[in-house]
DNA sequence: CAACTTGTTATATAATTGCTATAACAGTTA
DNA sequence: TAACTGTTATAGCAATTATATAACAAGTTG
């Protein structure tokens, strides 16, 4: 799979990193044991420091995604806990949802833009890289 | 409408600021046309420095909540371009959800939490304050 | 064994951001 | 005039982000 970083973007970059491997496991291009490439070989890849890959890959670890082994490095591990899981993304959509309901968007278009979202990751295909 | 600050929330205070006057705005306690406090007061109230405050009204003005005028304050304007609005959403809640897809959340327990958000904002009472 | 790779830890430095402090200015209101 | 608005400017401090070097212990490989 394919990763970049923007330098021009504000988002931080150990965090650039981490979403796009959160969206490399929801479409299914990441697979659930698949290692992920070690700390210093990502960095050079994309051309950043060792320590902020080290970075977005310990975010990662304390979020439930992967596990960070000494022999086989990063690797997808994904602990699940829905309530809480459920809690933390309550947290997330409700600035967003409130955003919304400010400016006249219904529940159902929202319900529209969520399962937008839940098709483009069931129907990811490689050709849309 | 109460207003709070948390000095020990890793989120910037300027940011907490705007996210309760949109929820305000969302729960219906504060309406179109209302004027917010001074930045000189809401600063005093809530024992921040008045640049705080300020950059909070200016992000508002940016994202079309209030307009600011010299002889008013801060008044709620709400500027609506819903194609817009709900691009900025989906941008804002994908994550989440890629978050949510990873975990074995379906898409039913995501619109289960949509209309749990929509309901209370829907039936906010003063007496949940 | 030796060479190499893994994550981990430790410092140090620079740039940016968030917040504060003070001060002043122009326009509005009473 | 006096008291209030938002706005602007400058300065300083702390935390975050990202970088650069360097070293270590543990596992893998030749």
């Amino acid at each position: 799979m394919v990763l970049r970083v923007d330098f021009n973007s504000d988002e931080a970059l150990y965090m650039q990193l981490r979403n796009q491997i959160i969206f490399g496991i929801a479409t299914g291009r990441i697979r659930e044991g698949d290692s992920l490439p070690s700390v210093r070989q990502l960095a050079e890849y994309v051309s950043i420091n060792m320590h902020t890959v080290n970075k977005a890959y310990s975010v990662l670890r304390e979020e439930g995604f992967v596990k960070l082994d000494r022999r086989r490095g990063a690797v997808v591990a994904l602990e699940s806990d829905k309530k809480r899981v459920l809690e933390e993304m309550r947290e997330e959509i409700a600035v967003a949802m409130a955003k919304a309901v400010c400016k006249g968007i219904g529940r159902e278009e929202v319900h529209r833009l969520v399962d937008e979202i839940y098709d483009l990751f069931a129907n990811w295909e490689e050709s849309m890289e």
